[in-house]
RNA sequence: GCGAGCGUAGCUCAGUCGGUUAGAGCGCUGGUUUGUGGUACCAGAGGUCGUGGGUUCAAUUCCCAUCGCUCGCCCCA
């Protein structure tokens, strides 16, 4: 068998896992900041389920066993595309014990069979994020979303990210108002603006979606729309009106105030927005890095009010944003935006004097793990040389050369060349140095 | 599903208008330096030129097919 990638099947170098678990983490904490619990789901749901929601075409891995029998008529896997409808089937399968609203997130990988391109990948990390409420869910939530957002990037050594907000009910309240039945193919093809230009929708919304000229320049007007507050004014001057485009703008007008705290710039009312509308009620989000808009939103969701379907009465609505780890990952590595500053969790070597001495050099590193520093013992008593280049080559900031068995010894400093004394249960290295670390080189 | 580009050393690539032992830089191993690295110099290892077929005296080179990777389009849950 040759050795060859995978496509679309992402694998990093250490260096780089570093870096994605820096982010890992960095994420996952913000979350729990904002009071969010832990979930974890099977990678594998029914295909039957997977399939159910929205079009049919979508590209799902399903999974088989080599062994089955011919005519097994189990119930067919497939592997998650998303992390929400997983979610939406945890919910109900566990809504006895669960506490609502329920505010979870959830970082896995999800697979998808689509051709690969950059930023886009078959299998890759998601960072979910989501409250589902029981029969009704305040629109607090709704408005923590955009705080989230920016909480979790700005932590991160990322670019500023811009949070675009939308409104499901502006846009088809607005549609409804100019007198349009069917609003799917229009919003097909006003998110294509950003890529085709105003021209290009106009025409379209004439010759595919059979609008009139009046209706098309309204929609495209409408879709043009992107700024601060002065936004919701703006649309009524349009002079359309409709009862849930009131309800609309209501919303978005309650979401954009509770952004208000936040640097300027940082969330701005887009009402061109108009993505993942299968089964988006309200509110939608998408998160551009500030200056790398061209790699696409890195992080979207919205308000979905009857995705969970309990088959009863019960409705659980629910609005969360998913955050896409690779990717931004992958297109940031591939510019060498992001960088750890070692290839090796190590901070210490120490180095083996003589193979008679390699107890002294063990001791000496269980002090220094024993205080929390990352250490590793060379291999073999090769010339210090050897070993110094060893640590060289990993980032490993310091080498420890033994002194005697009671844990004296120096320690060198080899970006530096500063050498000394030092004792193995008190030397201690910068915070900085401790661990490697996340950086964006400038 | 549609389209474009690219497959030669571990990596990035050159090259052969078809011709004897296929090259560079980086990386790797060793040495100069016999126990304190990075620089410099020297030496060395490492290739069925993606795969299959065709044309030819001769194919890594030309032609066809195929596989793979990358990037677009569609789609984007």
């Amino acid at each position: 068998m040759k050795i060859r990638p995978i496509s679309g099947f992402p694998e990093w170098l250490p260096e780089q896992r570093i870096v994605e678990q820096a982010l890992l983490d960095q994420v996952r904490r913000n979350f729990e900041l904002f009071g969010f619990r832990p979930v974890q789901t099977r990678a594998v749901e029914e295909l039957d389920r997977l399939a159910h929601k929205g079009s049919t075409d979508k590209e799902i891995y399903a999974i088989r066993r080599l062994h089955a029998d011919p005519d097994e008529t189990d119930d067919k896997l497939g592997l998650h595309f998303d992390l929400t409808v997983p979610f939406a089937r945890y919910t109900l399968e566990n809504r006895g014990q669960l506490v609502f609203p329920f505010k979870r997130y959830q970082i896995q990988k999800v697979w998808r069979g689509e051709r690969p391109q950059e930023g886009r990948y078959r299998e890759f990390y998601q960072a979910d994020i989501d409250v589902i409420g029981q029969d009704s869910l305040p629109l607090c939530f709704d408005a923590e979303m955009p705080l989230l957002i920016h909480a979790v990037t700005s932590s991160l050594p990322l670019p500023p990210v811009r949070v675009h907000v939308g409104h499901r009910k502006v846009l088809e309240g607005f549609y409804r108002g100019v007198g349009l039945p069917d609003i799917t193919p229009v919003l097909r093809i006003v998110d294509k603006l950003a890529k085709i230009g105003p021209d290009e929708v106009r025409a379209s919304l004439v010759s595919e979606a059979g609008l009139g000229p009046d209706q098309a320049e309204r929609c495209l007007a409408l879709s043009q729309l992107r700024g601060g507050l002065e936004v919701i004014e703006q649309v009524r001057a349009l002079g359309v009106e409709h009862e849930l485009l009131e309800t609309g703008l209501g919303e978005l007008h309650e979401v954009l105030s509770a952004a208000a705290e936040l640097p300027p710039g940082s969330v701005v009312a887009d009402l061109g927005i108009a993505r993942g509308f299968d089964y988006y009620t309200g509110t939608v989000y998408e998160a551009f890095l500030q200056g790398l808009e061209s790699i696409g939103a890195v992080c979207s969701g919205g308000r979905y009010d009857n995705l969970a379907d309990a088959g009863d009465a019960a409705r659980f609505p629910g609005v969360g944003v998913s955050l896409g780890i690779t990717r931004l990952l992958g297109p940031l590595f591939r510019r060498d935006a992001l960088v750890a500053t070692r290839r090796t969790p190590t901070c210490v070597l120490v180095a083996l004097d003589k193979e008679q001495t390699r107890s002294r050099s063990q001791g000496v590193a269980a002090r220094l793990r024993a205080r929390g520093i990352p250490t590793e013992v060379f291999h073999a008593a090769h010339k210090y040389g050897k070993q110094i280049k060893y640590a060289d080559k990993l980032g490993i900031p310091f080498v420890w050369f033994c002194g005697d068995d009671e844990g004296n010894g120096q320690i060198r400093d080899i970006r530096s060349g500063e050498q000394v004394e030092a004792h193995a249960d008190q030397w201690e290295p910068t915070p900085d140095d401790r661990w490697p670390r996340v950086e964006r080189p400038s």
